[in-house]
Formats: C-alpha cells, sequence, structure tokens
DNA sequence: TTCCAGGCAATAC
DNA sequence: GTATTGCATGGA
C-alpha cells in the first residue's frame, strides 16, 4: 500500500525545498528568510543546535510563540539578546520588570514570563541531559506542542509536532475533519512515517510554508 | 474597527 | 470527557 504520507511530505519538499527550521538569531553561514526579522534559517543542515546557548533559545522560542506571530516572538528574543539573558544564567539573573519588558511584544507576558521563569530552573537542573516529554508536559505552561517542539528541534529527538499550520492543511486536503485530539494526529503520522530526525523537522516546516501560501486566513472561513 | 497569530490552563457543563 | 474563556501585543 503507498504511503499518504510519506508522499505528501515529498510533494512539499520537491515544491517548496529544504526549510531550515528552527530559526536562529545568529550562526555562522547561513541565509535568512522574508518571514523572519532577522533570524536565521539553515536549509539542507541538521546540525543546530549546536550549544547550550542556541538550545535554550529555541525552547524559549518555542514558548513566546505560543499562539503569536512569530515575527512577535523574534522581537523579544532580540530583547533579551541585547540584554544578554538569551541564555539560562543570564535569563535567571533578570527581575520581574525587566524580563517582562524585553518579552511584552510577544504578549500574554504576564503568563509567559512565569513560563519561562520556571522552564529556565528546569532547564538549569538538567545540565545537558535531555528532557522525557512527560517531564516537559509536567511544567506549568508547556503542553503537547510546546513540549514537542522542544524535542524535535532543541533537543534533535524524532517526535512529530502538531500545530495550527499542520491542522489547516490536513483539514484542506480532507484527512482531519477537525476534531481529532493532539495525540491522536501526532499519532497518524509517527505510525506511518520512519522516526527520523530530519523528516519530522523538515515535515513540520513544510507544513508551516505550505499553510501560509494556500491555507490563508482569507481562504479558511 | 475587527480579526488573527507556530497554545495553554482554568473553569463550566 | 468536551466546550468555553482569559491571557496581550502587533500587524493586516
Amino acid at each position: 500500500m503507498m504511503n499518504t504520507l510519506l508522499a505528501f511530505y515529498h510533494q512539499l519538499l520537491a515544491r517548496y525545498g529544504p526549510q531550515g527550521w528552527w530559526p536562529l538569531l545568529s550562526h555562522p553561514g547561513a541565509s535568512s528568510t522574508p518571514n523572519s526579522i532577522r533570524g536565521i534559517y539553515h536549509p539542507g543542515h541538521y546540525d543546530l543546535p549546536s550549544t547550550r546557548e542556541q538550545r535554550f533559545e529555541i525552547c524559549i522560542g518555542a514558548i513566546l510563540t505560543q499562539n503569536t506571530a512569530w515575527r512577535s516572538v523574534e522581537k523579544a528574543l532580540i530583547n533579551l539578546l541585547q540584554i544578554k539573558a538569551l541564555h539560562p544564567e543570564g535569563l535567571d539573573a533578570l527581575n520581574e520588570t525587566q524580563l517582562k519588558e524585553a518579552i511584552r511584544p510577544s504578549g500574554y507576558f504576564n503568563q509567559k514570563a512565569i513560563k519561562i521563569r520556571s522552564f529556565t530552573a528546569f532547564f538549569l537542573a538538567l545540565e545537558e541531559r535531555t528532557p522525557s516529554r512527560e517531564e516537559l508536559l509536567a511544567l506549568w505552561g508547556i503542553g503537547p506542542e510546546t513540549a514537542d517542539s522542544m524535542l524535535l528541534y532543541a533537543f534533535k529527538v524524532p517526535t512529530f509536532v502538531v500545530d495550527a499550520y499542520t491542522r489547516r492543511v490536513l483539514s484542506s486536503t480532507g484527512w482531519i475533519s477537525g476534531t481529532e485530539s493532539y495525540d491522536s494526529i501526532k499519532n497518524l503520522f509517527e505510525k506511518q512515517l520512519p522516526h527520523d530526525l530530519a523528516l519530522f523537522q523538515e515535515y513540520h516546516a513544510l507544513f508551516v510554508e505550505h499553510a501560509k501560501q494556500e491555507c490563508t486566513s482569507h481562504d479558511r472561513r
């Protein structure tokens, strides 16, 4: 039997090319895209993040982007970078006012300040260890998508991420009705696809690009 | 002005 | 268990 989901992946990849997620604010020898103010994508490379700081940056971005446009998240990340708080020790040293002021552009800043605080304490205690999904989900403010994004892009665990774009594309193809749970959609992909890091990273990024090109808010309604 | 954006937790039923 | 609501800023 033909694997529909794998075939669809190859279609998207042929059409859009490798996306190079997750965007980082800086890394040598890569190019930026119009989706970003100054975040750097690294298409075709799966070695990043290569440092503890980059891993932390991705995790903080995953929290900040909850129901928020990436453009707004980048403003917050740039603010944190400028006050030398885009690494765990620097973040931990901020007071409440400094933290909230820095992340204000990304919205929900009171809640996100608490989420970032508790996650930073958790990250410091990790000491380079890769956390389990259950550990992440136990943290206040970390739900399934945020946990999976951290695992897939920061910790390089081949786990499938489901987000609003994924649901939008799958709804438009008629492959889901819209009421399916997060885990049921996740399991659909993880059962049909080989658990490969590059594949899972690219597939999610390609869903985002395809949704942005073909499933605009105007079309949805 | 209104609607929406790479969710999540708390609450209501 | 599923449905609704608050959270907040910035851009279209």
